[in-house]
DNA sequence: CTGTCATATGACGTTTGTGTCATATAAAGG
DNA sequence: CCTTTATATGACACAAACGTCATATGACAG
C-alpha cells in the first residue's frame, strides 16, 4: 500500500511550475534569448511586470532559472542543464500526439 | 509582442499533465512495475478506482501511457520513449533542489 | 439474457492556482 | 534626501482542476 507510494510531492511541484504557461513563456523565452531582467521579459511576453515577478520567484525557487544582480537589475537567465533537455523531450513528444494535446478531457473542459 | 510568443498551450497541457500528483504515480508505477489494469492500478496505489480511470484517461490523450485490451480487461503500460528521460531528469533536478522544491510560493500557500 | 467482473462517465462541491491591482522595497544619481 | 527606475510583495476575486459519489457501459461465462 503506502509502501508502494513513491514521494511524488516534488516531482508534482517541478511539473507544475513548468506547467504554467506565462511561466513556460518565460522559460523558453530565457532559452532562446539569453539572460534578460523583468521589465525585458515582461515587455518582450506582453505581460504585467508584477505577473512576471511572481513566476520569476517561483521559478527561482525552483531551481529553473537563476537570478543575478547587476546594479539595480536582477538578470535572469535559465537553468540549461534541466531546462533544456525538458523542452527538446516535449518537442519531440508534442510532434507526435500534438492533436490529442488539446484534447485532454481531465483538463480542458 | 505577439511575434515573440511561441504557442505554449500543448506545452503546458502534457506538463501539467505530468504534474498530477495521482497521475505522476501512476506513470511512476506503469514505469516501475511493468503493465498493469486499473484495478491493479488503483489497488496499488491505494486510490479509488474511478479516481484512476479519470486520470488514465487523460494521459492516454497526452500520449503518456497506451492501452491495449485484453479479455474484458484493459492494460495499461507507459510511454517509455517520454516518460523514462523524463523521470531521469527530474530526478537529477530534484536531488539538487529538493529543498526548494517543497516551498515554492507560487504554488504552495 | 442474466449475473458478475472490469472499466468508464457525469455531475458537483471543494480546493487550488492565477492574474491583477495597489503598494512596498531597493538601488543609484543628482 | 528626494526622485527616478527597477523589482517585489500582499491581498483578493475569479477560474480551473481535483476527488468523489452515483451510475452507466462493456465483456464474457454459464
Amino acid at each position: 500500500m503506502s509502501s508502494n507510494q513513491v514521494y511524488v510531492k516534488p516531482y508534482s511541484l517541478l511539473f507544475q511550475a513548468i506547467a504554467n504557461p506565462s511561466r513556460f513563456q518565460i522559460l523558453y523565452t530565457l532559452y532562446n534569448k539569453g539572460s534578460m531582467n523583468v521589465t525585458e521579459i515582461s515587455r518582450e511576453l506582453g505581460m504585467e511586470q508584477t505577473r512576471a515577478s511572481h513566476h520569476l520567484k517561483c521559478l527561482s525557487y525552483c531551481g529553473l532559472v537563476f537570478v543575478k544582480r547587476e546594479g539595480k537589475m536582477k538578470v535572469y537567465s535559465v537553468n540549461k542543464e534541466t531546462v533544456a533537455p525538458i523542452i527538446k523531450l516535449a518537442e519531440n513528444h508534442i510532434e507526435k500526439f500534438a492533436n490529442n494535446l488539446q484534447s485532454c478531457d481531465a483538463l480542458v473542459r
